[in-house]
DNA sequence: GCTTGACCTTCCCATGATGGGAACCCCACA
DNA sequence: TGTGGGGTTCCCATCATGGGAAGGTCAAGC
C-alpha cells in the first residue's frame, strides 16, 4: 500500500491538487492520514475514489449527485436501481439544458443569416433585441 | 418622460431590482438620476435599456458581450458587420457547450440503457465510473 | 399627528466548481 | 547552508443571481 503526496495523488487522478483540498474541505472525501509534517498521503482506495470523482465530473454530475454515487460505489450490496435513477435523473437535466442552449443558438443564428452583415447600420439582430419581439420558436 | 423607481422599472423590463442595482455597479448601465431622497428613478431610455439587456441575457450573452451590443446599440451609424461578428462567436460558443452537454447525456443515456435498475448490484454506470474506461464516444 | 406597511438604500453572504496567489513551513540535495 | 520545489492555510476572483439585515422614507388610514 504506497501512500503518495497531493500533487502525485493530483497526477494520477486528474483531480487538481486544489480541487483535492475542496472536495475534503466539503465532506466529499474523507479526510487523509497526515505525516509528522502535516503532509496529507493518499492511499489506493483514496486515489480510487478521486479518479470515480473525476470521471463523474466529466459526465456532468454535481456534488450531491456524486456523493450519493460513491456511497452506492462503495457499497457491495447497492441496487443498481437507485444508480439508474440518478443517473437518468440527470440524462434530463442534461437534455433539458442542451435544448435550451441549442434553442438560443438557433435563434440567433437565423436572426444573423438575415443580417447584412456590412457597412449598414440595419440588423435583425439588434432589432430583435430592441423589440418585445415574438418568441424565439417563431422564427 | 415618466420617470419610475426601482421596482416599477423591474416589473416592465423582467430584470429584478437587484439586478438592475448589479448593473449599474459594473457599469453595464449609467447610474440613474435620484431624488432628494436618494431613490433611483429611471426614465424611457433606461427602461429601453434593461428590456434590452433582459433580452440579450435571454439569448445567452455574457456582460462583456452585452456591453459591446449596447454601445452598437446606442450608434446609429454602427455597421452590422460589428454586430454580426459578436452574434456569430456567441453562436459557436452555444454549439460547442450544447455539443458538451449533448455528449454527456448521450453517454449516460447509453449505459443507463444496459443497466438493470433492480436489486442486483451489477452497473455498467459505476463500472464506467469505476475504471477508466474508454471515451464517452465509444458508446 | 401617528401608526402601519410597503418601499427604498447600502452592505454582506451564498451559490458551483475552479483557479490564482500570498505567506509561511518543510525537506532533500549539492 | 543555501536553494528549489514541495507542502500548508487563507483570501480573493470568476458569472449571474438571490437572500437578508439594518436603517431611512413615503403614503394611506385612523
Amino acid at each position: 500500500m504506497s501512500l503518495v503526496t497531493i500533487t502525485q495523488a493530483a497526477q494520477v487522478s486528474g483531480v487538481s491538487a486544489k480541487m483535492i483540498r475542496y472536495y475534503e474541505s466539503i465532506g466529499l472525501i474523507a479526510a487523509p492520514a497526515r505525516g509528522e509534517n502535516r503532509y496529507r498521503h493518499y492511499d489506493e482506495t483514496a486515489l480510487h475514489e478521486l479518479a470515480f470523482i473525476r470521471r463523474a465530473r466529466d459526465l456532468g454530475f454535481g456534488f450531491e449527485d456524486i456523493r450519493q454515487l460513491l456511497g452506492l460505489w462503495r457499497d457491495r450490496q447497492r441496487s443498481s436501481a437507485e444508480v439508474k435513477a440518478i443517473a437518468l435523473r440527470h440524462v434530463a437535466a442534461l437534455e433539458q439544458k442542451a435544448a435550451a442552449l441549442t434553442a438560443m443558438s438557433q435563434t440567433l443564428k437565423h436572426l444573423a443569416e438575415r443580417c447584412h452583415g456590412d457597412e449598414r447600420p440595419d440588423c435583425p439582430i439588434l432589432e430583435a433585441l430592441d423589440q418585445p419581439g415574438p418568441p424565439a420558436h417563431a422564427w
